[in-house]
DNA sequence: GTTAAAGCTTACCACGATAGGAAGGTCAAT
DNA sequence: ATTGACCTTCCTATCGTGGTAAGCTTTAAC
């Protein structure tokens, strides 16, 4: 027997908020729901745990269009690993970048940091290098 | 001898784009800009200093709320170093967060493509996390 | 059985930083 | 005088999320 809830239940189970669902619909992520003859959202167990799919996957960062394939991988069977590896190792990739990214900015912005007291003296190195950066 | 350019010169000289100029002086990080007789805005050297500054904070990952800090920070010749310390520090917290928040993403995730053979068979662990995943 | 609270619906607006485009005025060079 | 490059304002979109308002439905309390 497949129970089925509304919206707000549905946030509660799965830690994905109601606006979120209507959303995810919207833009097509998740098919249609059913809904009672009075137009409330339905959703059964397998709809919950797409949710929850969607949820750890956003935890890890994938954007929704990449969601959404990883969830039509997902409902087919046939899928090969293949494609999913691809998808999961190209955001692996921009994990990176953005890491290094934010790495450069840290050592730029801590050598400043470090050249500057941070005393009631109007001397302030930060300022000077946003002011006038060495290496642009 | 002050030498004025129009806001395409402003922003090849600087590296902001026209755009963008605009909109620092939309939200008012940027004082209004001077208009010539026919409404075009005409740019200084410190202006584009300004810019210049900018720039250079956007590039360090500051917002530009911080960025309208900085500036008048920089601009305030009595200010004491101790503020922009503070800040920069706390732009550096929010970086090293952000890296720590990367890094954990990028163990689960590494972790789960490790375990998938990426092949022509269906079987895909990195669906199956995504599907169930254990320490949620 | 009535009423109040809680839950649902759609349809808006907002963020933050950026990009694009359209419609129209201005400037400089040919 | 015309052309092309440049400028102006205004509108739209992005992405994922939150909020709010007006109105309908369901549930719970009395």
């Amino acid at each position: 027997m497949d129970k089925l809830v509304t919206i707000g239940k549905a946030a509660s189970l799965t830690g994905v908020s109601a606006k979120m669902i209507r959303y995810y619909e919207e833009i097509g992520v998740l098919k249609e729901a059913n809904r009672t003859a009075s137009g409330y959202r339905l959703y059964n167990q397998g709809q919950l745990q797409q949710l929850g799919f969607i949820r750890r996957a956003r935890n890890l960062g994938f954007s929704m269009t990449e969601i959404q394939s990883l969830l039509n991988f997902w409902l087919d069977t046939d899928r090969e690993s293949r494609d999913v590896k691809q998808l999961a190792l190209s955001h692996l990739h921009e994990i990176n970048e953005k890491i290094v990214e934010l790495e450069q900015m840290r050592e730029v912005l801590q050598k400043l940091a470090d050249k500057c007291d941070g005393d009631d003296s109007p001397d302030c190195p930060i300022l000077e290098g946003l002011a006038q950066f060495s290496s642009e």
